[in-house]
DNA sequence: TTGAAAGCGATACCAG
DNA sequence: CTGGTATCGCTTTCAA
């Protein structure tokens, strides 16, 4: 068995109470005493049992992340953000994939909802309402999505479209094709809304080539459609996509970026190492991480009170590497 | 606050033991009761509280996963097939990512201990000594190392290095050069033995380039050590050094695979990305993931007889793609 | 088949 | 400053 604090208080020849006071606050505890807990507990390689411990505070010191695919490049690099930040104010993370299953998010939630302090959506898919529904119950910040009365973190998705708008029709392109993400995506929806607008002030003719799943796979299944469209260039979901539809476009002979050109977002690891580089709209993935823990925090030990939400946005940048001007 | 067993007890009108043996075991009370409880369950949406019951029962449902780089795309699909596993025994995932710091991992495992059942360590970096001091503490697996006594799941990287360089000397290669990776990494001491042996079995002759961080960056930084060698083929620690050796030398104006041939190891989605293709050992990394749950599950739940430990050791597979013969 | 009650390990309150 | 004790939510005897 493992050890509790009662060995601890035993070999010190004191109380419970006193171990746990010279251990949380040892300012509390006579010196003397003090260094007789910390040397039993050492020597007895004591780790206070968390779980006993929230039973009472009510605190775990975990957060839990939710996310749709590990798989996506993108999630990792988020994930780890949040971790090293988490572990900065000593929590621990769950870790949960979805595997685009907007279904098992609620469930999911509900069943981690107990060991946790609070949670790290990242890009949820459910509704809104179900997500609504945790409002007065568990501290949750949303990340790359927004959802009415969650603190979020999302990436400034209309001026990267803005950026990458501006850098096509700059090379000459008059019209873009947009192959979109999941249908139930919040930066989807975000990213169409702020390409059609970049669209509609430059004259750009927007074509829109519906959704696909965001993955390589994704990207290849909506390449002949995108060939099939006149559009001389191509705007992706995301980078994993806008591969997929490099990927086929190849293969199919259409030369990319002579014949179209591809821009991607994110700016995934990949992007940066095929070649040519793929045109990408650069996310602060790490600061979104970072940011989500700081925010969830905050909830967490201040509790929200009833103004609006904090709304972090993160600047996006486009990264220009392979693309140019149609033929 | 949320809702307790005693808050369905009450609506149910039973006692809290009633209903615990109703949603533990349903054949242990009387058909009746038991939908009185489960419909109380349902109506107040109560979950079991898990850090209560791991008080009394000893078990968490939690199982660690430690390891030492999210970034490294060879690990999030590791991590999600062993997501996906768990949850199929209702296990959930702990994630700790060590930032490739070896001295942080027996802090983390000590202080995540308490909150799981068991720990999945992939790629520990930490010494030996240090992890064999949790032999009767803590149910642990290794991933991707051996380490006595527990039991471990590994890739035939032998076999691997094996076809690698059956592979190069089929095209011509005569010198080849390995850019290894982490010093304290098993893989990497392992791959670099079956790189020996499948170079003193077929007299061809292996350059080794030294050690380097398993990162773009590591490979990029170790290039100009294989240019300046007599090496007409490198073979990598990981594909993310193969990608930096790439990237580098073709910056240099060395023609990869003209000039210099490439071959990584663990097949990661850019591999088949990158054009021309990236030549990689692929592992079978869902297969370790889920090799690993099982064991760790057979290990909580049957202990380690003395018996030596299991050791899974999965197939690896060369993918040929971009490499060809010296110019 | 059911209910009452005893803990699991830690914290927090209240006396002393 | 310290020790005793109630308590958190749940499981598990032990009786009834």
């Amino acid at each position: 068995m493992a050890v509790t604090i009662k060995d601890v208080a035993r070999l010190a020849g004191v109380s419970q109470s006193s171990v746990c006071r010279a251990l949380a606050d040892p300012d509390q505890v006579r010196p003397e005493t003090r260094e007789r807990v910390e040397t039993a507990a050492r020597n007895l390689g004591y780790y206070p049992n968390r779980a006993a411990r929230s039973l009472i505070t009510g605190r775990t010191g975990n957060i839990g992340v939710v996310l749709p695919d590990l798989a996506n490049p993108f999630f990792p690099t988020v994930v780890k953000a949040i971790q090293t930040q988490a572990r900065l104010f000593d929590y621990a993370v769950f870790l949960s994939d979805t595997d685009e299953e907007s279904s098992v998010e609620v469930p999911l939630i509900k069943a981690l909802a107990k060991q946790v302090d609070g949670f790290l959506l990242c890009s949820p898919r459910a509704g809104d309402d179900e997500l609504k529904a945790f409002a007065r119950q568990t501290p949750m910040v949303v990340l790359n999505r927004r959802v009415t009365p969650f603190p979020s973190v999302t990436a400034d998705n209309a001026d990267g479209m803005r950026q990458a708008i501006a850098h096509l029709q700059a090379l000459g392109h008059r019209r873009v094709a947009y192959v979109g993400g999941p249908r139930n995506s919040w930066s989807n929806r975000d990213r169409l809304r702020g390409l059609r607008a970049a669209a509609a002030s430059t004259g750009l003719e927007l074509i829109e080539i519906g959704n696909t799943a965001p993955t390589v796979d994704g990207g290849i299944a909506a390449a002949d459609l995108v060939l099939a469209s006149p559009a001389t260039a191509v705007v992706a979901y995301n980078d994993l996509v806008a591969l997929g539809l490099i990927n086929r476009c190849t293969a199919r002979g259409a030369a990319v970026p002579e014949r179209i050109s591809v821009v991607g977002f994110d700016d995934i690891l990949l992007a940066g190492l095929v070649s040519p580089g793929l045109t990408t709209v650069a996310i602060a993935k790490e600061q979104i991480g970072r940011a989500g823990v700081d925010l969830l925090l905050d909830l967490m030990t201040n509790g929200h009170g009833d103004e609006r939400p904090t709304r972090r946005v993160m600047p996006t940048q486009l990264v220009v590497r392979g693309s140019t001007g149609p033929r």
